[in-house]
DNA sequence: TTGATATTTTCATATTTATCGAATTATTGG
DNA sequence: CCAATAATTCGATAAATATGAAAATATCAA
């Protein structure tokens, strides 16, 4: 992941309104939320809701698809797969910083795999 | 984890000389970096740099100590280690984002000292 | 104390970002 | 086609951020 990406990515979640929607996104799964459905959530206007979904769509962080009359978003984990990525290799010296967070998750089979 | 704070320290991220101050803090470790040398590594005039490293700071992802006439900076890996849980558990679906990139890379040692 | 060094603060300016009503585009049912 | 629904784009404005020269602050060595 290049870090102009990285860059637009943490940009694109430093904002509460975008972060509150995209832990909305992950929590609904690959089904994704309606723009409608996100603006009424969050109590915005549907003019801004639509700004800040630009801002997470152009950081690669979520995706839209069009049903019917409404458009759906969902979280792209891939890509926030990778924006962990970089800062576990780049902002964390040698992953110390996740050890400890992923030593209290089940992450033990991810770890027992880690030779390949 | 608050959410303001992960907000601060997203967004603390979320520019080019910031992030390539941090990067080159955390590789620097514990003894950290004088601002002076951070400006001149990242060709920043003193007074930008100052200024980046003041949103760092407040974002609480460094530290600063005078040491005679140079303030030396160094990052903080514990914060650094706190937005990477929090956005393990609130914008990586039960940590299914970390785990695909943690297989990938050689961090058999550090998870095998994950339960000190 | 004086001078040199290291950094921050101040200040003005430029740029980017956020907000939201109103107008516009797209889709569907009747 | 027409009316209703769902979103986006436009446009004007406000607010936050970035930049860098110049002045102010802190430290040290002589």
């Amino acid at each position: 992941m290049e870090s102009d990406l990285v860059i637009r990515a943490l940009g694109a979640l430093a904002q509460e309104h975008r972060l509150a929607a995209f832990r909305l996104l992950v929590q609904a799964g690959p089904g994704g939320l309606a723009a409608g459905a996100l603006a009424e959530a969050l109590a915005v206007p549907p003019s801004s809701m639509s700004f800040h979904l630009a801002q997470l769509t152009n950081a690669g962080l979520i995706t839209q698809r069009r049903q019917s009359r409404s458009i759906i978003y969902a979280a792209d984990y891939t890509a926030m797969g990778d924006l962990m990525g970089y800062l576990t290799e780049n902002c964390c010296n040698g992953a110390a910083c996740v050890a400890d967070t992923v030593s209290t998750l089940p992450l033990a089979s991810s770890c027992a795999q880690a030779d390949v």
